[in-house]
DNA sequence: TACGATAGGGCAATCGTTTGTTCACGACAA
DNA sequence: TTGTCGTGAACAAACGATTGCCCTATCGTA
């Protein structure tokens, strides 16, 4: 029942299209003052607010845009969420949020929906290493970015981090910090930041000429229960580890959780390192070691990176990388040395 | 450049409305097998998409729900989205999510987008006592329904809990903890839950003959830094609280916060309560004691009184309440204390 | 006076579907 | 042979906007 384009026409007594230019304030046909005034009325007394869907039918845009993640209770996804919105709203863009919970089927339907929407842009942070549902988007020719996690199946657009040398960062920092027997939460083998991470971590392991041995890797997924359970294996081993790296700052949640179970003192009877700094890391007792990331960055980024698709129309496989910076809090270190500590971060790099 | 309905006709050689029909089996006109057939080869090969932005226009109807919260980043409301997510997934309903950071004017331009798009219900959890907004969707005859937090301005679908029940529930215990000093972080008095559960601790205080003191009661906002900054307050006072209720879980992590660097224990020097159980609550150290309140079947709940109203085509100012239960955790009680605690929440009920 | 320029606004096609109605045709009964 | 009925498919009018093009006054100028 709202007001339509040739209702106003009607009681304005001119064509349909004569109020459209009016409301569009089309430059490319001049209006005359008086029907203009007239119609201008109209327009404020009835609160007149075009059909988006016409007008998206008719100008193939939506104003929307997509974005899929795993889950949003999570921290890190929620920061993403701002991000994403504060990129997209200037635009007038409004944003249509997926949950999939990590699961391939769901995300798939998902996408199908996005696309039959018809939505100008879709943001994935769900992706896989071998996911189809990234070549299928590919495939639409539709706007879209990765986000944080990257596939294998060719070059997309992408926005996150560094995720081999983050993983590093953290590692080294352990290992110098005296410790050698070093654990290493890990993230699913299917996602990219899963295995990237791993291999930062064997990689500063190895540097060091330490053995990274796999009974001192456990797969610990990306929330907090894997977190648990991954940290009583490694717990439980004849010869535990002094210190973990874990693969996300909710995996690390899961082993203060453990550790506080088993009467761990953290630092002093297990470290931990965290990776994305999300709120949450700093209120942990003790603060939780960890790498930081421009989460809301990575958000705001993405949502560029869509919309410079859709200006251009073309899809553009540009790759925006922030270097991740280490940041030390009480998790790996005693009070005094976190004072002390020196803040070895690399520095942040734009694109 | 997706497929349309009429190069399919043109393909199979009839006319569009015969392929519209077998796309959505058409009970009403019967078609021939053999064209069938043929036309189904030909969506299958070219797998064909409807325009979901044609459909809404000739339909009049979205798919799209839209939530309007304060701030996903805020973990109740990530749970309260999941919630709805999962009532409206079922029925073919996507969900824009669009944040308002407390902000009556970001409240109002998103609810004109919304209304703009056309989508088929709103779901509104930043709502004021005074809002005009809610006035104006009721007034736009939107489906609609309010979350949590409820206005004044008449009656309106709602789903939520009772927040003075709940608050004197969580003040009862600590007066009957032992505690006679207690303080009150309190929400906006412009908010349905900050008016109400202030309500319910100041009714609490009175029953038990203790006296509501202004002084200990601290207008904190609704997360974690306007939780600390009332919590100063109130420990400066001459005769500071030995308790403290809070509005909410996140200004009671902002009173942790505090605590923590007064060099105050929880409970044995403040005692403090929150609101609401998120996860967050749990993981705690000490647990915090807290009012449970079904987050989750709030967002469910909702989005089914939403879909009822699109289903009827009526608003129907229908509101579902659940009552609160007090979770008892270690934030009010030493660890035997908890240990032998009854659980004195009173029971759930359905609407 | 006649002609061209310009301002102001109407016309109609179009975006991709849906759906009530009409139409053509063959079968069948009267 | 004519009338009726059923089947299978085409027709066309929406849904609510946008926009290139055309039309008609009116004004200025030669």
């Amino acid at each position: 029942m709202p007001t339509t384009l040739k209702e106003l026409a009607a009681r304005a007594k001119v064509h349909p299209s004569t109020v459209s230019r009016v409301v569009n304030q089309d430059p490319s046909l001049r209006i005359g003052p008086t029907t203009r005034a007239r119609i201008e009325a109209l327009l404020r007394e009835t609160e007149y607010r075009p059909n988006g869907v016409a007008r998206g039918l008719k100008l193939r845009q939506t104003l929307v845009l997509a974005v899929v993640i795993p889950d949003i209770t999570n921290p890190f996804f929620g920061a993403l969420f701002r991000g994403i919105e504060d990129g997209a709203a200037p635009r007038g863009y409004q944003v249509l949020l997926c949950n999939t919970d990590g699961s391939p089927d769901r995300q798939r339907a998902h996408l199908h929906s996005l696309i039959a929407r018809r939505v100008d842009g879709v943001i994935l942070a769900s992706s896989f290493l071998k996911d189809q549902a990234v070549r299928w988007l590919r495939h639409q020719r539709i706007p879209y970015a990765l986000v944080n996690r990257f596939s294998d199946e060719g070059l997309d657009p992408f926005v996150g981090s560094d995720d081999v040398i983050g993983a590093r960062l953290a590692t080294q920092h352990l290992i110098s910090s005296g410790h050698v027997r070093i654990g290493h939460l890990a993230g699913q083998s299917t996602v990219s930041t899963g295995v990237l991470r791993r291999r930062g971590f064997q990689m500063a392991m190895v540097e060091s000429r330490l053995r990274a041995e796999p009974e001192l890797q456990a797969e610990a997924g990306f929330v907090e229960d894997g977190g648990m359970r991954a940290t009583e294996r490694l717990m439980a081993l004849q010869e535990p580890p002094t210190a973990v790296f874990a693969v996300t700052d909710m995996v690390a949640v899961g082993a203060y959780g453990v550790a506080r179970r088993l009467g761990l003192r953290v630092p002093e009877d297990l470290a931990i390192v965290g990776y994305n700094d999300i709120p949450l890391a700093g209120r942990l007792i003790p603060g939780l070691t960890t790498v930081h990331v421009p989460i809301h960055e990575f958000g705001s980024a993405a949502a560029r990176l869509v919309l410079e698709q859709i200006d251009s129309g073309q899809v553009t496989p540009k790759r925006v990388v922030y270097a991740p910076q280490l940041v030390i809090r009480g998790s790996t270190a005693s009070g005094a040395e976190v004072l002390n500590a020196v803040n070895v971060a690399s520095r942040g790099i734009g694109e």
